[in-house]
DNA sequence: CATTATTGGTGAAATATTTCACTAGTAATG
DNA sequence: CATTACTAGTGAAATATTTCACCAATAATG
């Protein structure tokens, strides 16, 4: 059965609720609750989930726990994934320390530049290489999911490298589009996009006015 | 006429790239050619412009820079706008000095934290000050988005201080989800969601084969 | 100057997604 | 213990979105 990129999204998302709330220790969830909390609706939420999970006990919701362990079991969300940085410049190296990531089931274990300079006068707790050095460490520390903080006229070079290194995804935050082949998993985080994409709402959302 | 969401993303995503193109001084550009460089097809893409631009030269395609042009009016993206920064910590310093912004219409004209100690330290051509300063700053430097990357636990409160200061946008770095009125348009761009969804692709790509 | 090839525009068809209406189950209530 | 109220599951309807097929325009070609 196939999953659309929309139900995906908001399946990661109400993972990150249920983190959420498994952590202040709440017991059961409803789907309207679930639904306002990643902004959609109930109906919405509840196909999602019945794509993916077995019976939530009726009149009560959805048990925390097990919803949480049963998406995660589906969604390869359960165990911890390894990732690395490329760039260290202050987008990079803030990446490198973000504390979220670690909590939500991803571990940084590397990172890389291309300037030595650089490497040297880092200070994080995190192992840092050069870029050459991309292929022997992802292979070694089985490495996923690269994330990219170059600029952008680097941007496919690396992400050339980390494919041949053999990651299944990638995260590129530089405004550089890249070109991956079809059986690499590629995400796009462009800030300057976002930005746009605010500013035209406002637009749009004036203009009915 | 109603613009969805996905429409309005890509044309944000297609205004980049005509930018990319006038700066390299491309004068032309086919539909095919604009749906590769975004990822999505040549239907949608005249279609989408169809929506909001008038006439590409037939047998030419559209002119790069009337079709900036009058889709930037359209969305306002043609004029400069102003954003501040909430929260500067390694992610939110990064920001602070992420040249793109500039390059790309935006300038950011402030940044607030509420440590003194920060503020005191922090190495930056941007002025920087108290999150008591928001409301006073958004208005008088007529700041329309805020950008917040503070701590999950303190969103939340910033938001409700960039709104009632007057901001028509807020775009969220923080994993915590904010509510705010209908009024302003929202953005969370939170990383370890975007993460957990490379994660999930990689996941029912390899459980299709 | 006629023909051909290429490109955008656009209504219609196809597909995908969301919403709805209804069912069934179960806890709470009196 | 019967009734009520609330909740998830789900097929069908409604809506939204994408894709397609075809037209019109125009530049290149011979």
């Amino acid at each position: 059965m196939d999953l659309s990129d929309n139900t995906i999204e908001r399946i990661c998302k109400i993972f990150g609720y249920l983190n959420f709330l498994e952590r202040s220790e709440t017991k059961l969830v409803s789907s309207r609750e679930l639904a306002k909390a990643i902004g959609s609706t109930e109906y919405t939420v509840r196909k999602d989930i019945s794509f993916l999970a077995v019976g939530g006990y009726t009149r009560k919701g959805y048990e925390v726990k097990s919803l949480k362990q049963e998406l995660g079991n589906k969604l390869n969300l359960n165990k911890k994934r390894k990732a690395c940085i490329v760039g260290l410049g202050r987008l990079g190296s803030a990446l490198l320390d973000y504390e979220k990531f670690q909590e939500d089931g991803f571990e940084i274990v590397a990172g890389f530049d291309c300037s030595i300079n650089k490497l040297e006068r880092i200070q994080t707790q995190i192992d840092v290489f050069s870029d050459n050095d991309i292929k022997e460490i992802v292979c070694l520390r089985e490495i996923e999911v690269g994330i990219i903080a170059v600029p952008p006229q680097s941007a496919q070079d690396v992400a050339d490298k980390l494919i041949g290194a053999g990651v299944t995804g990638i995260l590129n935050f530089s405004t550089q589009k890249v070109i991956v082949s079809s059986n690499v998993i590629y995400l796009n985080l462009d800030f300057t996009n976002a930005l746009r994409f605010i500013a035209a709402k406002v637009m749009i959302q004036k203009a009915k006015k």
